[in-house]
RNA sequence: GCGGGCGUGGCGAAACUGGUAGACGCAAGAGACUUAAAAUCUCUCGGCCUUUGGCUGUGCGGGUUCGAUCCCCGCCGCCCGCACCA
């Protein structure tokens, strides 16, 4: 009866090789089943997949091999977001280039992911670096620019003198370049921008039918777009107080209710009028530079203390022009927000009143909460912002700063400045056009053509694809493309005089903002089959990092916008369902302390126990090392585990389930060895039980017990079914994990004494649906261990194909209920009654229990509450 | 500073969002089998006590309720976003 040992490293690759042959997951587009999309973030191909990925993608495969299961046609692909600068560093680094790098790794990737036997549609694989796929989102570009989507204008960029490149902000620390070292500089240039503002609103209503999407993301996101309502409010400057031609000065402001409290004006040191100014006043112009610096490095922005320089501008109230104001330049104004001009009210916000405290400027106190006086109101060190009663603000005295907003906006919408009106209701947005321009090579180039009569002309599209060159260098700083000898020589599509390329790439931001609308029909010869992608999108569960819960999810949201309003695809919202799932995380090991502080990979050394302590001692030598924080797996902590480790001495069942189980799935979950090991136990345990038994199953119908000593097993098994059911609905991994292991338990000795001989036929029958369903639930998670089970049940067919099994209500369904009893709140005594028995019947039972008698002692009950099916309350 | 989340055994966590707190796993301990070890199996495992029982216990302090891990108020401690947004 003894039989092998269940082994992974034989198991695996056969029934890799058997989906692989019978293209199980390969999907069709003309299925008529029910669609169901499921989508991990694709990975960027860094060459080796870590604990992370294996987490994302089992979730990923337990939702597909699920759904599939329940009869739905599965889409679930697989691609590579494959530009970007991790390729050009090792082409600098090693000479290697950056194509290479990039397909060699995905090709290692991609051994990898299949040895983890995940079922994924292989056929409709692309790289984002793949001229296929590229080509067809320079034709979303050219499409987006004729409508209006893409634009063309000065923008700032961190710029390294030393590399002679552009540097995004992740890689300026300390206000110098990463690479170089060199103190990095703000630059002009000119850049391509999509029009992502155009979608603010909409953008932000929507977020309120992503029902399913987590509520932080959703809340990250509203505020990332940072609506607000206020008004735009223009002042008149005085006559000879400003350069020529400037006469008013435009403020955004959310609380014109507080003009009353006003004291001065402060611009941005990139606000027009203080750049003109500042070209006359070498002391202005001192203070805009400083400014600008400043803004670079991101340190200590909350310690800044705020400053300015008075203009020497003065401008009048709106609201009554004989009351003057000075202009200052402040630090602490951003042109890119509103109208980069603010007024300053230092009683009601705080900035302004330290700005007022440091130059002496009047605190006119002009809100007061509620509850207070009018008379002792005062604001010292802290300004009030809150809402409440208008004070010290003439005609809005008295008023509550809502009314008092309303009454001035029509006031100033009603008055005129100029043939204008002086102020209006404007609705303003924290987001920010989403600038696409990058100084790389690796990337789609941007597909236009710069020409000296022409201007900017987008390539034409039978002129596309425009191809990266192969033949560069990266010997020196700078944008291979830029100084390419011929790539950048073109003909102007208009005049065919000689024109120049654009060098700019896009964003890799951009690559991914489509992927999953491409998987829909990556064979098309346009970006989308549109009818494949209105079929499949929006994607039904979208598995990933929360790190990507603004920019990715927010730019895929707009690029699915855009691509609507071209005629691409005819959904708004990419992704109906978004989870998140948590890091894989490992304690730290290290020796000695401080700066020699040293790291010790997991797989160096082995953990003892002692007098209940946990120690650690390295392999080579035996030293003792110790024990640091769980933190996420990192290289320079040296705490990672490496899944093809896990996968060549477990399998990928184990790492799969292990991963699985434990933690919810969007907290961190803890990679220990002992966990592992726990995990691999349970499926050499699920594989001696079914095997050792699977003799005495073959010859009978598997059909589930309706009385008897095995109508407790079906019972267990039907109830199992359907909570597990449930489970993977909602994407509870550690629940279903627990359920389980509770099954395998009920049916270790069931399946004991079959394998031992001692069982009839109707239990035996009984055994053989349990051991089904059994098999089927972990099927998702560890689905080779699955099939190999099946198979040695000869239950017939592959796994992989079958239907998802049906619980029967009937076993379900408890006759009796088991009812804890209560006197005055603790638990007393357990009452086991008929499931619809009636209140009087449930109480008298309860009353005539021996354990209730004893503790009552007598006493008459005093109110007894009856929760049918739940609980027995006796208050006494 | 603003916004959000989380605190349950030695550990990861469950508990049908008001109804038996600690399912399941890990670690630990005891036992069985074995020449021995591994594997496997059985049992114990929040704390305290006068142990066939009792008291207590979900970060701390209050409250609502027949009943609170869950709801309300006030603290404490961690974690994560955004960060001068006018």
């Amino acid at each position: 009866m003894a039989t092998e040992r269940y082994n992974p490293r034989d198991a695996e690759p056969r029934w890799q090789q058997k989906w692989n042959e019978e293209r199980v997951f390969e999907t069709d587009n003309n299925d008529p089943r029910d669609k169901y999309y499921v989508l991990e973030m694709f990975p960027y191909p860094s060459g080796r997949i870590h604990m992370g990925h294996v987490r994302n993608y089992a979730m990923g495969d337990v939702v597909a091999r699920y759904k599939r299961a329940r009869g739905c046609n599965v889409l679930h692909p697989m691609g590579w977001d494959a530009f970007g600068m991790p390729a050009e560093n090792a082409a600098m680094e090693r000479g290697v280039h950056p194509a290479a790098w990039t397909y060699q790794n995905i090709a290692s990737m991609k051994a990898q992911l299949k040895a983890m036997g995940l079922s994924l549609d292989w056929s409709r694989e692309f790289a984002t670096c793949d001229v296929a796929y590229y080509q067809h989102q320079q034709h979303l570009f050219v499409d987006f620019l004729e409508k209006g989507l893409v634009y063309r204008k000065q923008s700032k960029v961190n710029w390294d003198p030393v590399d002679n490149t552009v540097l995004a902000n992740e890689q300026v620390i300390d206000g110098r370049g990463w690479r170089s070292g060199a103190l990095v500089e703000q630059r002009e240039l000119t850049q391509w921008f999509f029009k992502i503002t155009d979608f603010s609103q909409d953008l932000l209503d929507a977020l309120d039918t992503l029902d399913q999407w987590p509520e932080k993301v959703r809340l990250m996101q509203k505020n990332w777009i940072g609506r607000s309502e206020g008004m735009a409010v223009r002042w008149a400057i005085v006559p000879g107080t400003a350069p020529s031609g400037e006469s008013e000065v435009t403020v955004y402001t959310t609380r014109p209710d507080t003009l009353f409290g006003a004291s001065f004006l402060a611009i941005s040191a990139d606000h027009p009028l203080a750049r003109e100014i500042a070209a006359k006043n070498p002391a202005i112009e001192a203070f805009c530079e400083e400014c600008r610096r400043a803004g670079t490095s991101l340190a200590a922005l909350e310690t800044a203390e705020k400053k300015g320089i008075d203009t020497g501008i003065k401008v009048q109230h709106p609201l009554d022009p004989t009351w003057e104001l000075p202009v200052y330049v402040a630090n602490f104004v951003l042109m890119d927000y509103g109208t980069g001009a603010i007024f300053g009210c230092p009683s009601g916000d705080q900035r302004d009143l330290d700005f007022a405290r440091r130059y002496n400027l009047p605190v006119v106190p002009v809100v007061m909460p509620t509850d207070g006086d009018a008379d002792t109101f005062s604001v010292g060190d802290v300004a009030y912002d809150g809402d409440g009663v208008m004070i010290n603000s003439r005609f809005l005295d008295g008023k509550t700063t809502t009314e008092a907003f309303d009454i001035v906006a029509d006031r100033l919408t009603a008055t005129a400045l100029g043939n204008q009106p002086q102020g209006e209701r404007k609705v303003n947005f924290r987001l920010r056009d989403w600038g696409i321009s990058r100084q790389r090579y690796w990337g789609c180039p941007i597909p236009v053509i710069h020409c000296e009569d022409c201007g900017v002309v987008p390539v034409p599209k039978k002129d596309l694809p425009v191809k990266l060159p192969e033949d560069v260098t990266f010997d020196q700083p700078g944008n291979p493309l830029d100084r390419h000898p011929t790539w950048r020589h073109v003909a102007c599509p208009h005049c065919g005089k000689d024109a120049r390329r654009e060098t700019d790439t896009m964003d890799t931001f951009v690559d991914s903002s489509w992927y999953f609308t491409r998987f829909t029909a990556p064979w098309e010869q346009v970006p989308t089959d549109v009818r494949a992608a209105n079929h499949w999108l929006p994607v039904d569960q979208y598995i990933g990092g929360i790190e990507h819960a603004i920019l990715h999810l927010l730019y895929s949201r707009f690029f699915t916008r855009a691509m609507r309003e071209t005629g691409h695809v005819d959904v708004k919202e990419p992704f109906k369902g978004l989870f998140t799932q948590g890091m894989v995380v490992h304690e730290t090991y290290s020796r000695g302390a401080g700066m020699s502080r040293e790291w010790v990979a997991p797989a160096d050394i082995r953990i003892e126990e002692q007098d209940g302590k946990r120690r650690a001692y390295l392999l080579s030598n035996s030293e003792e090392i110790s024990i640091g924080s769980i933190e996420k797996m990192s290289k320079s902590k040296k705490n990672v585990v490496d899944p093809d480790d896990i996968i060549a001495s477990y399998g990928a069942d184990t790492a799969r389930f292990f991963v699985l189980s434990d933690s919810p799935p969007e907290r961190d979950v803890i990679w220990s060895e002992a966990g592992v090991e726990g995990a691999h136990r349970f499926t050499q345990r699920l594989w001696r039980l079914v095997s050792e038994a699977a003799e005495n199953l073959g010859d009978v119908q598997a059909t589930p017990a309706k009385e008897g000593d095995a109508l407790a097993i079906s019972q267990i098994a039907h109830k199992t079914l359907k909570a597990v059911q449930n489970d993977y609905d909602k994407l509870w991994f550690n629940k279903a994990v627990a359920r389980i292991y509770e099954l395998v338990n009920a049916l270790a000795a069931p399946l004991s004494n079959v394998a031992a001989g001692k069982a009839s036929d109707d239990y035996r029958a009984a055994v053989k649906d349990a051991t089904e369903i059994l098999i089927q639930l972990v099927a998702p998670m560890t689905p080779h261990l699955a099939e190999e089970c099946w198979a040695t049940l000869g239950s017939g067919g592959m796994l992989a194909k079958q239907p998802w099994p049906t619980f029967e209500d009937s076993l379900v369904t408890e006759n009796d209920v088991v009812l804890p009893v209560q006197i005055n709140g603790k638990k007393r005594a357990e009452l086991t009654i008929s499931r619809d028995a009636d209140q009087n019947a449930v109480s008298e039972a309860a009353l005539a229990l021996d354990e209730v008698k004893k503790v009552l002692n007598g006493q008459a009950p005093k109110k007894i509450i009856v929760v049918p099916q739940r609980i027995v309350n006796i208050v006494v």
